[in-house]
DNA sequence: TAGGCGATCCTG
DNA sequence: AGGATCGCCTAC
């Protein structure tokens, strides 16, 4: 079963094939350890694509294996990969991995980081290590830039999605068991309201 | 067409 | 704990 299949999947195995896979951008390769699954139209409150088809979520209703990348809070970027047959919505936000090569270059571009655990914990910090911008969206990555896993993945883990204000009972992010460039779990907290 | 707010990260 | 800072979506 190819890649491209079992990205074709439901997205929640979708996400499952793409924790331990490999994904090389701007000589960087980094093994993937943390995902987050999201649906389509209609199906998930915290989908980009909930509320229907807009031209910043138009790649996700496409086949799978295509990059949506987007812009939030002013300042970061954030990457998925588009899973699910051509007509759905879904797709999964890569939220960290462990740098297998480039380690060098990763670490210029993230000089915040005190550690190399550091260099991609998190979605805007993993786009920031792969230097991925607004001109890497709709990228078709399963041409060179993501292969599946070198070694079998031991053991996932599941939990609740982060910053997600709904679906709180859905276990849709994923990591790899045990892996120290997981990012750190923070449940989405209301603001509290001024007395 | 203007205003509110976000699948976040960094610093104090 | 709060600021940075841009584009999407919603409602006027």
């Amino acid at each position: 079963m190819s890649l491209l299949d079992r990205l074709s999947a439901p997205v929640d195995q979708a996400a499952r094939s793409l924790l331990g896979c490999h994904l090389t951008v701007n000589a960087v390769t980094l093994r993937i350890t943390e995902v987050e699954a999201y649906s389509g139209t209609g199906e998930d409150p915290a989908s980009h694509a909930h509320r229907g088809r807009t031209p910043r979520n138009t790649i996700m209703f496409g086949a799978a294996g295509y990059a949506y990348v987007y812009f939030t809070y002013g300042m970061h970027y954030c990457m998925n990969v588009v899973t699910g047959v051509e007509g759905t919505a879904s797709a999964v936000l890569l939220r960290a991995g462990s740098v297998v090569s480039g380690l060098e270059v990763a670490r210029s571009r993230r000089p915040a980081a005190r550690t190399d655990a550091e260099l991609a914990r998190g979605p805007a910090r993993l786009c920031s290590a792969l230097d991925i911008n607004r001109d890497f969206y709709g990228t078709y990555l399963l041409d060179s830039h993501l292969t599946p896993p070198p070694s079998p993945v031991a053991d996932i883990s599941t939990g609740p999605r982060v910053g997600v204000t709904g679906a709180l009972d859905v276990p849709w992010r994923f990591w790899i068991t045990g892996d120290p460039t997981v990012s750190d779990y923070r449940r989405h907290a209301p603001k509290p309201r001024k007395a």
